[in-house]
DNA sequence: GAGTGGTCTAGACCACAGG
DNA sequence: CTGTGGTCTAGACCACTCG
């Protein structure tokens, strides 16, 4: 193994024992005397760990530690497993933006209404053990659900719908693909930009109108979630289904 | 602006006018004599392509091109949704290896056998419009489908055990998760090792006798593809349905 | 074995932050 | 100004791939 690994994982073991978030490292020169090896050799040794996510250079200043919320060895941890059918149902949620838009050509088209309809945008954050897991786009139908963003805040909110509006939502499709992190989203849920989110994008139907109210696009940290797919199973009304797996089929090779 | 920045710029328009996806740049050597810059700073730009997701190295062979095969602005592009419960079904796959294992305690676990049983790797990777796209790992039942490897030469797998051992299988359940691409993953599916990968595990069950007869890993580059769930809808038993949608909703916002 | 990328060292100078 | 990280050069040797 390389020096610069070897260094990587002593420094990285250094840091979650003797600094905190927001402290600074020791300087360069000052690390790559203490591990006996040239500057450029500790550089490349810090890369790993900037690459990582758990530091962050700053010129002239030093190199601070950042949040350490993340989960590197993933088979041997707990991960939680969401059933796909339930991601509208949301037990914990925070909201961190209502806005109303008017639809634009793509939403009009996700959402089966006319462009310019009223959209009700609500952003929510949903943490398990305070750790933030899962950020949600909640596209809502504006005019069959006026005032939404004034009844909901936070919770569940197909439950919040059904009990002041009556309806009841059916998830109609889902769409599952990865994607990298924008810079938001990376701050919102404290995960590094270089590992990937995964992201359901699903339509969410009134059982008796057919209407679309809700178009939602969810996306989540790839070391806490991944998503059950059980075909023959009917879609469950039941709420949030969030389990954590005795023992998870992880297998690699 | 630092050279190596510089560097990267010059190199870049000259890849995109001069050299197409696959082929290897001339080595970093030649490349820094070329620019009057030392091998170290050349690396330097090199590693900004990469980053970039233009180019990949690969050790004692070569740097090579790959950007070409990116496809960055997703939602302007088709994009290949494939239905969760067809990912058995494979219509085009090339067989990239062939390996007798014996599981081990994880996989034991995963297909539901004994561990130290006899598991037969094979490893297929499919193409579309000759453009590699998902990388398969099946993991079949030894001794339930013996000589399964030399049976098997691409096509249809499910086929070919329906054909050859008079099987059914169906699937059971699928998990999906983001990945980040190893070294042969990228090298294999020609993508950039900072993209990710969305990974669908799952057992296949035979219908009679209900042992899994298959586990499998299926890892997909993100840009290509995307899987589609809808509740209610049983899973299918026909052939791999690869669709191209008309027009996908892919709001991103 | 020849050629490629990967690592390590050494020393120099530059650019930025903050007292 | 001092101290930090950022860049560039130079040369050496290692590890991998392929014929």
């Amino acid at each position: 193994m390389a020096i610069y690994q070897e260094v990587a994982r002593a420094l990285e073991q250094d840091i979650r024992q003797n600094f905190r978030s927001g402290d600074y490292l020791p300087s360069e020169a000052v690390l790559a005397q203490r591990f006996s090896i040239n500057r450029h050799t500790l550089r490349r040794a810090v890369d790993e760990l900037i690459d990582a996510g758990m530091l962050l250079r700053q010129h002239g200043r030093g190199t601070q530690i950042i949040e350490q919320a993340v989960e590197y060895d993933i088979a041997s941890r707990a991960r939680f497993t969401e059933s796909v059918e339930a991601s509208g149902h949301l037990a914990e949620a925070r909201v961190i933006e209502r806005k109303l838009l008017t639809a634009d050509a793509t939403l009009a088209r996700a959402m089966w209404i006319a462009p310019g309809s009223p959209v009700q945008l609500i952003e929510t954050l949903r943490s398990v053990d305070g750790r933030p897991v899962t950020l949600i786009s909640h596209y809502l139908h504006a005019t069959a659900l006026p005032e939404i963003a004034r009844h909901y805040d936070g919770g569940s909110l197909h439950a919040c719908i059904g009990t002041k509006y009556g309806r009841r939502l059916s998830r109609r499709q889902g769409l599952i693909s990865a994607v990298m992190p924008s810079r938001r989203e990376s701050v919102l849920l404290q995960f590094p930009r270089n590992m990937p989110l995964l992201k359901v994008r699903s339509n969410n139907v009134c059982v008796s109108s057919g209407e679309v109210l809700e178009y939602s696009v969810a996306r989540s940290r790839c070391d806490a979630f991944e998503y059950r797919v059980q075909p023959g199973l009917e879609p469950s009304p039941a709420e949030s289904t969030v389990r954590l797996p005795p023992r998870d089929p992880n297998h690699e090779h």
